[in-house]
DNA sequence: CTGTTAGCGCCTTCAA
DNA sequence: TTGAAGGCGCTAACAG
């Protein structure tokens, strides 16, 4: 249709007004007459005027007041994390709260996500946790502009919020552990390969999830501590974080010869797996078989187990402060090891 | 610090070639000889320029790439409905297909949600289901880009993806009622006043929200055709769509002297609170209590619940698909009850 | 394949 | 309180 998109210019003409007069109306309202103001107003209206357009301000004002979220790998894995949509959540508060948006940038994984993270419109990133070698990580560097990541890696020049997994796999690791003769660990991916794997301790090859290598190194200082050899403690390797995966590979572990009687997971959700497997399999929980999980989610609490506590839904509050420049926020978060059922006393 | 911002015109100096070449470098990569875009591209290395300004791009091409999203009142609530969460990741899938950012906008409810709807750097807007008097309404309305809402209201000029909630709440009545004498509803809020209200049937006053007045619609027509009077069927209206109120409000009715022995509810988590507070007041179900939920959810299956399934996924991908103007979706999207052992046969 | 011109729509600066 | 000029950084449209 003919419907050219209207300029601030025809409805300063309409107002019989410059067009600064118009430009004022709406970002100084009180540095013009009431007279121009209702003029301008009423131009508008019969223009079908809808404010000044964000993109052409954005330009002039050098910020897009909105700040660009980068979830992993596929944007839409992220809502099926429900530690992540908490994370997400804690940005949302943020950005409401100080009238910012928030864009969720689309990563696939693919070559084009370093244009994606260069074409976006935002003011500063905040980067959910991903591997050493993520090239998102280059390009949100190479924007300049403020970011923050999540858990990890530490990257020059941009902000960390985490907290610290190792001394917080050491601590629940030595609850998991204790009393135990076989102890196991349910682990998050070692690369972005996400292969599973099943070692029997020992030697991982290359970790490049810095999560996942901080908290491998906890629970081995609390295998070690409780009188293990690292070489004793089967590590099984997760392509995924999810119940369903972590269901099955516990399965397989409890079927074995020599099944574990105490497995550490990196998740609630993969710990909700091993007690279902456990149950399936009959083995008593924690008599039998002592689980620890990792995140306190509602499904701890339920299943009665024993996991280390943090909030996510405030660590990403953080990430947006910190991101908006207002780094009063403290970078390193609270966590602490709650006791349930699930361990041995 | 002195780094001003590096522009693709300093760029193409330093590369002793003209703006445009620069431009073609990022834009039309194949338009440029090797030898040219190597010198570009050498430039924008040593003086650190990461590609075109986003806002600028934006303006010149009068296009954004990313789609706005208004999830209701407080975004961060967004988060804590997994079915609004459904509804995200589907509107992600397709965004990230198309290498569509997503912008999510901060609504709180309070006076300055309208110039938030305005400043938003975006092609086409999403709104998720609200009242028919939400300000945001009229704000997205204004801004005249296209845009899509979730369930309703209807409104002139926006396209509308629904499911048909009057008939699904008619069938799913017709179950939840099936052999009851007692009927009752667990509604949605009526209005965004979100009082709640425990009427024996009869008139609720009046009803903003199109969806819960589109699902009473349908629940009284299946009330009426199992021979009950409106006025007989007892309408408990819930502030919020969460289980905690649910069971609360359940429990009440369950204590009073004429306790239903049937209840509908307008969502899987207000039904999950429904069967807790029926557990703990030792009413079986369905036998002395049938219950209905709606959105089929993984704790419908959990729990055995009789309800409504729709895909919100699917919804939220069709409705980013009509704001992209690849109209060619379906607007009117599936449903289906499904029976489980919450009802009666 | 490369370059010139002319703005996109707005707001900062400066002057009246 | 209002206005005139200029340019934010980029790319469409057209030459050459």
């Amino acid at each position: 249709m003919g419907t050219k998109r209207v300029t601030l210019a025809q409805v300063a003409e309409l107002a019989g007004v410059s067009v600064m007069t118009a430009s004022y109306t709406y970002n100084r309202p009180e540095r013009v007459s009431d007279h121009a103001r209702a003029k301008v107003l009423a131009a508008a209206d019969t223009l079908g005027y809808a404010g000044p357009d964000p993109s052409a301000r954005s330009l002039r004002r050098g910020s897009t007041r909105t700040l660009g979220v980068v979830m992993g790998e596929h944007l839409s894995y992220a809502f099926d994390d429900p530690e992540a949509v908490s994370f997400l959540a804690g940005i949302a508060d943020v950005c409401a709260e100080q009238g910012y948006g928030m864009t969720l940038l689309p990563i696939t994984g693919a070559a084009d996500d370093v244009p994606r993270i260069h074409n976006a419109a935002v003011d500063g990133f905040i980067v959910w946790t991903t591997s050493d070698d993520d090239p998102v990580l280059t390009a949100v560097q190479a924007t300049k502009r403020p970011a923050v990541i999540h858990s990890g890696p530490a990257v020059r020049g941009l902000e960390l919020v985490s907290i610290d997994n190792r001394a917080a796999a050491s601590a629940i690791g030595a609850v998991a552990f204790a009393g135990a003769r076989r102890p196991a660990i349910l682990s998050f991916p070692l690369s972005r390969a996400r292969i599973s794997t099943l070692t029997e301790g020992g030697n991982l090859g290359e970790i490049t999830f810095p999560v996942t290598r901080d908290r491998l190194e906890g629970y081995r200082r609390a295998a070690e501590e409780a009188g293990f050899g690292w070489h004793e403690v089967v590590v099984a390797v997760c392509a995924r974080n999810e119940a369903a995966e972590a269901e099955q590979v516990a399965a397989t572990l409890l079927a074995s010869a020599r099944p574990p009687d105490a497995i550490a997971a990196m998740s609630d959700q993969q710990a909700a797996g091993v007690i279902r497997a456990a149950r399936a399999a009959g083995v008593a929980i924690p008599d039998d078989l002592a689980v620890t999980g990792w995140d306190d989610a509602a499904v701890a609490e339920q299943l009665g187990l024993t996991t280390v506590a943090q909030s996510l839904r405030e660590q990403g509050a953080a990430c947006a402060h910190v991101a908006l420049g207002q780094g009063r926020t403290v970078r390193t978060a609270a966590w602490s090891v709650v006791r349930r059922g699930s361990t041995r006393r």
